[in-house]
DNA sequence: AATAACAAACCGGACGGCCTGCTTTTTTAT
DNA sequence: ATAAAAAAGCAGGCCGTCCGGTTTGTTATT
């Protein structure tokens, strides 16, 4: 649009880099070990500089939610369009979420999201820095996979199947057999996302989840 | 057994009250922002006495991971014997279970769990700690519910199932419509436990995990 | 008397925020 | 058009605070 001047120009590039240098450090050293120094260091500017773009902490920690939120659905949309015509869509989909997972992008948001378990200020930033995840999330979903936009409630349970099983694992990387039991049950998520969605193809997106959840047990308690 | 002194009574206690507030401080302050300081100050012990007991804050991080577990499984056991002989122990197991992941123990586990990732040393101490949470905790449920002993590889697809959405759910607090989301995922995740171990008890616990995957699947992919 | 338990002053280092000064770019006045 | 002034961008030192660990001193038990 507007051409940049050269200051303008200058500064939007220190921005960036100071961004994207901290995203590095909380994944190489963690939120807590992230100091400004170290970010400085790594984004080759001084102290000074970076004082000058963010006066405070607080104001880096609020722009770097922001910007990881954007990198991290532009990366995850850049990757899932491929599917566009694919078959077998919904496993490389799942599959494709599964090592999306495991960004840089995506561990130090999940940085962020345990620290502000314990600071308030910190949980309003990812609170709303949450909602807006969520709402670009599910329209790039519904993108790609437009025949499951009447799935309604369905839709969302199959949503959140992938997401908390997914992320409960990524959380448990220090358990015994690990490696072996991911790839189990990521099989077993794909077999059950698929059942779900079958259902509400089949005339059953009508039913409400708890009639689905019921009508697809096989003990009935 | 042995009748303790004065002097091991009371390094007892101190040593006890030391591991305690440590536990208090990551769950109210976070992993990151409990110092030794805090942790004395909790305790209501002097930095001295504590260093007298715990000389580096490592080995206190070592004890205290020990007693985590400790606690963690003896407050996981005195809940769930409590069923013994209820009638629809799979569900309230499972509510059980739960609750369990909210409390102060487990919350303050989940804290050292994140740090390991950028602390090698620590990521050590939580190996060797799942490693032997883990043991006792088969155990325990095992014992709770001894028909599910034969159920093979089935049995662990249950327990990784359980475990790994619950956890990601517990993750997630922040979303939107957090609390619906979760008791709807609780109520599809009791379903497929049951439905894993009806599989298991019905005669399909020789198959193997990826044949109950494959059989259950509505869409063959 | 010896030792375990405890208390507190102290140290070096790292942190975040603040401040001063320097260079480059942009704006203003003539 | 150009020189002066203003503003933006940047570098790095300083300061108070807090951290974990050390040292030294005091009290209670054996």
């Amino acid at each position: 649009m507007k051409p940049l001047s050269k200051q303008e120009e200058k500064s939007e590039k220190t921005r960036t880099q100071t961004l994207q240098a901290t995203v590095d450090c909380f994944y190489d050293y963690g939120y807590a070990n992230t100091s400004t120094k170290k970010i400085a260091d790594r984004a080759k500017i001084s102290r000074g500089a970076m004082i000058h773009h963010f006066p405070s902490k607080r104001s880096l920690l609020s722009a770097v939610v922001d910007h990881i939120i954007d990198t991290r659905i532009t990366a995850f949309r850049k990757d899932i369009h491929k599917l566009k015509n694919a078959d077998a869509r919904l496993d490389s989909g799942l599959d494709i979420y599964w090592k999306h997972l495991h960004t840089k992008n995506v561990i130090a948001y999940h940085e962020l999201l345990v620290a502000s378990r314990t600071d308030q200020e910190l949980t309003v930033v990812m609170k709303a820095g949450t909602r807006k995840f969520e709402e670009r999330w599910t329209d790039s979903i519904r993108e790609i996979f437009p025949e499951w936009t009447d799935a309604g409630p369905l839709f969302d349970l199959a949503m959140d199947v992938c997401q908390f099983s997914f992320e409960g694992m990524a959380l448990n990387k220090l358990s015994h057999n690990a490696a072996q039991r991911q790839e189990r049950m990521v099989q077993y998520i794909k077999s059950r996302v698929r059942e779900i969605f079958e259902a509400a193809a089949t005339g059953e997106h009508d039913k409400s989840v708890a009639e689905f959840i019921i009508s697809h047990n096989i003990v009935t308690s």
